[in-house]
DNA sequence: ACCTGAACACCGTTCAAGT
DNA sequence: ACCTGAACACCGTTCAAGT
């Protein structure tokens, strides 16, 4: 009996293939993609409908595999909600350069919504009236992703200006360096929504 | 005496025609724009280094025409930092489509760096200490960079899941519709953090 | 100095042909 | 069903040639 020659790809080896595409180059391209995986770049078509659709596997990928849901266990749901937006920034921060090209396609479909039924959840039982409880995935959707992209900008972005802006320049040197201001900067901005949504909280308790 | 021929190109007329591009057909090729500005595409390489160099221009245009900078002028600081940043996205969302072109390249360079000399003076003020002025500009940038990508993506992003994810349906439906679901989660996010940044401050009296 | 037109290397995608 | 290789339309950029 002859061997069946054994399917060369699959959905997951490409997105493996397409990770480490843009991880170590910043860019995909299915030539690149192809020449990874030892095959033609039009074999992919057999698998995935074309470059926006690898883009979005490996939105799942990421975003999926990184992302702490709220267990919805009854502690604090402040914790809880801490605990979920920071994993979905290291998440992302993971693969920084991955960040970009998420924001080439329109957000997130798919399973990602079950996420945010999780912390819609949260949030009602926090307190946050119907109304709210989308604005507020937003609010901190917006924030985590806003993070995030600022994490995949380059080391010195902020550059010395010759003395001409000296409350900037103060800024600079008093700040801590290298990842811990990024780090820094998440956790004071995620601290200050909190508090932020839990003192609107105190003033309607008419949920 | 013949009339010497009129420069045909420059800088201006250049990212006026590039935001027409992006406005309208949501890219930015060089081929559409020497088509609009009635020329060949490697006519703009006079003017500017390349499509990216475009892009760059454009972030300026945009930016520093639309943000109002905080005047510094005595009156209460959290005023001044919500309108700043209210300006800041709207100055973004005007131009939607731009805002994925934007996250190509690295984040600010150049005269983008004079507004946040203002907004470190103002936040110093305030009486943020400062090794966190660099943080919470970065917190505030964040938050306003993120919330133009929220809406940039398109209207219906949250697909209706049907009935297995209860909780975000019921936010779905709760939830103002349009343009105002943006901007509202826009301006609870805005509240939240400067509640945050007025308790951080209150916390920590050794400025 | 500024612009043209041809040329180049590189994209993503399609499709007839093979197994 | 899966893969190949050629082909296509399109992209950003360069450069010799013109004025």
């Amino acid at each position: 009996m002859v061997q069946r020659r054994r399917r060369l790809l699959d959905v997951d080896t490409i997105v493996d293939a397409s990770l480490a595409c843009v991880d170590e180059t910043g860019r995909l391209t299915m030539a690149d993609l192809a020449a990874r995986l030892g095959t033609s770049a039009s074999a992919v078509y057999h698998h995935l409908s074309g470059r926006g659709a690898v883009i979005e596997a490996l939105r799942e990928r990421v975003v999926l595999a990184g992302m702490r849901l709220p267990p919805l266990d009854g502690t604090d749901w402040d914790g809880q909600l801490a605990d979920w937006m920071r994993s979905y920034r290291d998440a992302l921060a993971r693969h920084p350069r991955l960040i970009p090209l998420l924001t080439e396609n329109t957000m997130t479909g798919g399973p990602v919504l079950r996420g945010y039924d999780r912390v819609a959840t949260l949030l009602r039982e926090a307190g946050v009236p119907a109304r709210e409880v989308l604005l507020w995935i937003s609010v901190l959707d917006s924030y985590a992703l806003g993070a995030a992209l600022d994490l995949a900008a380059p080391e010195a972005v902020w550059r010395d200006g010759d003395g001409e802006l000296p409350a900037l320049d103060e800024a600079l040197r008093a700040a801590p360096g290298g990842p811990r201001r990024a780090d820094e900067a998440f956790e004071i901005g995620l601290a200050a929504l909190l508090t932020g949504l839990r003192h609107r909280l105190a003033a309607t308790t008419w949920t």
